[in-house]
DNA sequence: AAATATTAGTTACAAATGTAACTATTAAAA
DNA sequence: TTTTAATAGTTACATTTGTAACTAATATTT
């Protein structure tokens, strides 16, 4: 197989995992939500699993645990975020959604829906289907 | 169509991308080369089109302008490229490899030829054809 | 049970990155 | 033609990010 160094799949991702994080941010600051890319991944995580300790997140979205640390204190300090100590163990701290955080996450969805909408037009269903499964196994390919 | 915003493509593409410039950095620092992923880009992107100013680097690799300053500063400071002053116009620089350049290119094309391999294994080459056929209309839906 | 090693999370500092303002040169408009 | 605007490239500074060392808690080993 050839490959074409300049178009490779590390310049795609790049520019598109880039260019769609740009995009989200542009159309939320323009609504004056300041939120960023990484802040609304660990917003809407959160929101499917109700509950994550920091290194489940961090896991999950291929952070690492100082990169969430941040994520978090920021998201706490704006109340969309609660920190709970286990009770079990005090190492760790579920994270979960707050009520604002809840509201945000709804608020911020259509945007968030919008930029995937301009990423995929006219671009088959199946073929979007297929590109991601193909990119989840790149991924777990790479998941030494 | 339904988002999953976890797995989604900008959160597996920035993983991805990250990935494959960690993997290729270790596996060059392991041989004392102390080049970037995104310094390969350019020396590969180079090597190809022989001749490139520096803005025509940053719009195909979609960095931008400031980055690529820094980036060839690096490289032309080990003299792997060199710019050349534009004699039509003097606001242009050409940017080339040196032999030396050149030679560090085939020196890194096994090294990035082997990471690709990696991310791609147990999946089939027409998967990965239409994979990146499709990331790169996505990229395009998202220039501008 | 005491000592040692791991693990989750945090902090501090160094390194990398983004933004805005700058120079030099050419193109366009007045 | 001169002055205004636009473009390529650079520099300086603020912000962000990565790395390493740290604390606190639990698990493991001796």
């Amino acid at each position: 197989m050839k490959y074409s160094f300049d178009k490779s799949l590390g310049n795609i991702s790049r520019m598109i995992s880039k260019s769609l994080g740009k995009s989200l941010e542009a159309k939320l600051t323009a609504r004056d939500i300041f939120i960023t890319a990484e802040q609304w991944s660990v917003l809407s995580l959160l929101f499917q699993k109700k509950k994550l300790t920091q290194i489940e997140i961090g896991t999950l979205l291929g952070l690492d645990k100082v990169q969430i640390v941040r994520i978090i204190d920021i998201l706490e300090k704006e109340q969309l975020v609660q920190r709970v100590i286990s009770p079990t163990d005090k190492r760790f701290k579920n994270v979960n959604l707050t009520p604002k955080g809840i509201e945000i996450y709804h608020k911020i969805v259509p945007y968030a829906t919008n930029v995937h909408a301009d990423a995929f037009s006219s671009i088959s269903e199946e073929d979007i289907k297929q590109c991601l499964a193909t990119l989840e196994k790149i991924n777990n390919n790479l998941k030494h």
